[in-house]
RNA sequence: GUGAGAUUAGCUCAGCUGGUUAGAGCACUGGUUUGUGGUGCCGGGGGUCGCGGGUUCGAAUCCCGUAUCUCACCCCA
């Protein structure tokens, strides 16, 4: 038996409904707040996520499904979907056309990590990003999406909010921070020894507990914003407690995404293991500038969409559509012929053997179908077709032309 | 990439310290004497016990390897 390859599933069934149903749930949500969809390709040049996800980060290094194709050329696999929908903004010189621009996106994406729960090889995620508008009202409009889009879903989550501040004050603070952490040098972990020269805001990130016991007097990024910074700050929480959405303040959360600046949030779920980021986003001002644009803020977020499954309550499904058969071999081809002009309209389900009323009834049940719809010699004869209504147990016949 | 635990029928799982044709429930399928279901009754099919080696008279059971899954680390959605 071949099987699939590790970390990458099939989706069927009942997980393929749940999934539908999320996408048709966010879509709309999405559409609500003026978004529009954006397709782009699975496979792009790998200097694109190099140059905007950022070569310090575990996806670039050693997570991406990267290889030569036969024209020679670098590629891989999309680790992400932002970068490849800024791309597109960029190639479409929407950059150039001014103007507020929002998308949305879902689809696949790939990393080569160690599967566990919530965590796979290709994954699914559904995305936004907004271009042109620097207010902070649209950081503001996508926390409120997010949380739209969970609230209608039926999962409860936990904010977590954070500023990463701008060009202005992120790196004097940067500096500031790095030489806090050169002087505990002794007593943090070999990953924080690395991040210092890679990354140095990532060690605020860091799970290993004697090292958040250092990190504690750590000077805070929120306490060194710029005014502009701060100020926006302060008008995304009012925003928030406005519109009664609670939030956390995590001076610590990182995006671990090198293109994040300012606003960074992610929303987590306790109830899902180890993998609890639900969604995660933040604004990106530089990135379209990174990727040789003009100079555009932007903001965006991303769901997993894996790690959401679980957590939907779908609606009830009520029963519905037509299960059709025959009592009598010669009847079968009516069925057949009727089923097909009733398909025009409804969902129905064909049985091609003949079987005794009990049977099809069992059958229908199993179908999950509202209705029952037989042919037997009688009903062939009278050219009529019997039908029992599996909710209510009414039942009537009416001639075949009718139905 | 690191550590731990799993892997027996389509699914959920039994199978004691190695011993004759590997079981259950659910699901599937047929019948219940020929027109009334979801919840009756009786029957049936389906497993080289993840895969590959080894130990043994004998392995689902012990040992080694390998694959996959799960949990945690790491990373992140």
């Amino acid at each position: 038996m071949i099987a699939s390859l590790r970390g990458m599933n099939d989706i069927l069934s009942e997980d393929y409904e749940r999934f539908t149903y999320f996408i048709t749930t966010a879509t709309n949500i999405a559409q609500r707040y003026g978004f529009h969809f954006i397709e782009t390709p699975l496979l792009e040049e790998t200097t694109l996520f190099k140059r905007s996800v950022g070569e310090s980060s575990d996806i670039v290094g050693k997570e991406m499904y990267q290889f030569i194709d036969k024209g020679g050329n670098d590629v891989c696999l999309r680790p992400e979907g932002t970068a490849g929908v800024v791309r597109a903004f960029i190639q479409k010189k929407l950059d150039r056309a001014g103007g507020i621009h929002r998308f949305f996106y879902h689809g696949a994406m790939f990393r080569y990590e160690r599967p566990q729960k919530g965590r796979l090889r290709q994954f699914h995620q559904f995305g936004v990003e907004s271009f042109g508008e620097s207010s902070v009202y649209e950081d503001a409009s996508m926390i409120m999406m997010v949380s739209d889009i969970l609230k209608t879903l039926g999962i409860g989550y936990r904010l977590q909010l954070n500023s990463l501040g701008c060009n202005e004050c992120m790196p004097p603070y940067r500096t500031k921070l790095v030489k806090f952490v050169k002087e505990c040098q002794d007593g943090i972990c070999e990953d924080c020894i690395r991040r210092v020269d890679t990354n140095p805001i990532r060690v605020l990130d860091c799970k290993n507990g004697s090292c958040q016991e250092l990190y504690v007097g750590a000077p805070k990024l929120l306490n060194h914003l710029c005014l502009t910074c701060s100020d926006d700050f302060k008008l995304l929480k009012k925003i928030l407690d406005d519109n009664s959405i609670k939030y956390e303040i995590d001076t610590n959360l990182v995006r671990g995404l090198d293109y994040y600046s300012k606003t960074a949030f992610e929303f987590v779920s306790d109830e899902i293991g180890s993998q609890s980021a639900i969604a995660g986003g933040g604004r990106y001002d530089r990135l379209v500038e990174f990727l040789d644009g003009r100079p555009t803020p932007a903001v965006g977020f991303a769901m997993g969409i894996e790690r959401l499954m679980e957590l939907i309550k779908m609606p009830q499904t009520k029963k519905d559509g037509y299960y059709m058969g025959a009592m009598d071999e010669e009847a079968l081809d009516f069925v057949v012929q009727i089923a097909h002009k009733k398909r025009q309209t409804d969902k129905v389900i064909v049985e091609y053997k003949s079987k005794n009323l009990k049977n099809h009834l069992k059958a229908a049940d199993k179908a999950n179908v509202k209705y029952c719809a037989v042919i037997g010699s009688n009903e062939m004869r009278d050219k009529n077709i019997w039908i029992k209504n599996l909710e209510d147990k009414s039942e009537y016949t009416i001639p075949m032309s009718e139905f």
